[in-house]
DNA sequence: CGCATACGCGCC
DNA sequence: AAACGGCGCGTTTGCG
């Protein structure tokens, strides 16, 4: 049974998820639910209320019970190893600073490079407290200017691993071995999950020694780590709710759909598709996920302003549908000052309206990307609850048990004996959680012993 | 002193 | 000047 207060809390959110959730009333908990149930249903929000977020709750409970394990002696010995080469970065910065200074103040560092070391700051932006920026990009942009900066690039990455995840990780893992997160229902606007004390959807994965920290993550004794991801999932929404006939043909061949964009924005046949021109597509599929301007995708993939907006107007003109979805949804939003899923998942974008070109624009990309994002977190979610019921009906509770949820993958823990035979029926479940208009879903999976391996 | 902010950065 | 959607967290800094 789920207690009253967590579903007012529910309602609140679909109603408003940009509102914060302050818990408190000592109302009739029974007479303002009913209210509110009453607004879900006039806000058509009854069926996400009912199908997705009250079926959940009890899953979450679950999961953060859980917990997943963490091996102590492998972080106490990583943390050691980062000591060890953080000490050498410490003293060979200093050194060539010619002072000591806090490493991680950016103020103090951006005296050291551009007063002390008179590095030229020139096409260096300011901050808005007035220092020029010291952030990784900066860093690596004048690496060449000063000897001083790859160390500080290099202490800054491992710093990083150290105070948020291996330090922190350590102290988190509870008396049964495990670290138990809290996925939060009502975490993020756009209807994902998020997840607190400690974020497990972070965990790093880039770099090498970020590798090393999932290999923290490990499974219980004769079992093994699976995960099932989705492939391309909001690209997937996006050529399906675009209805864009290019888009939905790429899947439907299942072809790389970066080489494809990459195929018709530079006008050349797909076998002649670069790295560069592919890495440069990629930026721009997510940028229009994220309604990305020809400002930041200049910036990000490296090009002018204005090549930026040839590629971009290129990959309007190709995709023709996506433009015309984008701008339908903006006027809907409009007339209405609220956006919503298909599955009628909404967000009030009050600012669409706002004069200020600032304020308006960032409703616009709110409107173009919840859509997406909101529609993706609706399958994963479906996806949680069927692979629930079908551990449920298979009598499985004792053998696969789901650890993570980060936003387009399902992590769980599942006894060696039986991976063979569960992943593929998750597999399936996952595949057909949610019926996508002319595009299917497709997962990937893999296993291990611990989360690097997967 | 505690707290909010700025900055920076990890992930999808 | 300006930066693209969604998060959580560690550290420094300045404010009350």
């Amino acid at each position: 049974m789920i207690n009253e207060a967590k579903k007012i809390e529910l309602a609140r959110w679909l109603l408003d998820p940009d509102s914060p959730l302050s818990q408190e009333g000592s109302e009739d908990l029974a007479e303002v639910l009913a209210a509110l149930e009453r607004r879900l249903e006039k806000a058509g929000l009854n069926k996400v209320f009912r199908e997705i977020e009250l079926p959940l709750v009890s899953i979450l409970e679950e999961m953060n019970q859980v917990g997943v394990r963490v091996d102590p002696g492998y972080l106490k010995k990583l943390s050691g190893e980062l000591n060890k080469e953080l000490e050498k970065l410490i003293k060979d910065i200093y050194k060539k600073a010619g002072e000591e200074f806090n490493l991680n103040s950016p103020k103090q560092l951006s005296a050291i490079l551009f007063e002390k070391l008179k590095i030229n700051p020139e096409g260096i932006p300011k901050k808005k407290t007035g220092a020029y920026s010291t952030d990784a990009e900066t860093l690596s942009f004048i690496k060449d200017r000063h000897p001083i900066v790859a160390p500080m690039l290099r202490y800054r990455e491992l710093y990083k691993l150290q105070s948020t995840y291996v330090m922190p990780l350590q102290e988190l893992i509870a008396k049964d071995g495990r670290i138990h997160t809290s996925f939060i229902q009502t975490g993020a606007a756009t209807g994902r999950l998020s997840s607190q004390h400690p974020n497990l959807q972070n965990i790093p994965v880039t770099t090498e020694w970020g590798k090393k920290i999932r290999g923290a993550f490990i499974a219980d004794k004769g079992n093994s780590l699976v995960s099932l991801d989705y492939s391309q999932i909001e690209l997937r929404v996006l050529a399906s709710v675009a209805g864009d006939p290019e888009m939905i043909a790429a899947f439907k061949k299942k072809l790389d759909i970066h080489r494809v964009t990459a195929s018709k924005v530079f006008n050349v046949p797909i076998e002649e598709v670069t790295k560069e021109m592919r890495n440069l597509a990629k930026t721009l599929n997510f940028g229009v996920i994220y309604g990305m301007g020809p400002n930041a995708f200049a910036h990000t993939g490296n090009i002018s302003v204005e090549e930026a907006k040839k590629f971009i107007s290129e990959y309007f003109s190709d995709f023709a549908s996506v433009k015309g979805w984008q701008e339908k949804m903006i006027n809907q939003a409009k007339k209405d000052k609220f956006v919503v899923n298909l599955n009628g998942r909404r967000r009030l974008v009050p600012g669409i309206t706002h004069p200020n070109r600032r304020f308006s624009s960032e409703a616009e990309r709110v409107v173009t990307n919840m859509p997406i994002q909101g529609l993706a977190a609706d399958i994963i979610k479906l996806a949680m609850i069927q692979t629930d019921e079908l551990v449920h009906k298979k009598k499985w509770q004792d053998k696969v048990r789901l650890l993570l949820s980060i936003h387009d993958e399902l992590i769980f823990e599942v006894s060696d004996k039986m991976v063979d035979e569960v992943v593929p029926e998750i597999k399936k479940v996952m595949e057909a959680a949610y019926k996508l208009k002319d595009v299917e879903l497709k997962v990937d999976s893999a296993v291990g012993k611990n989360w690097s391996e997967l």
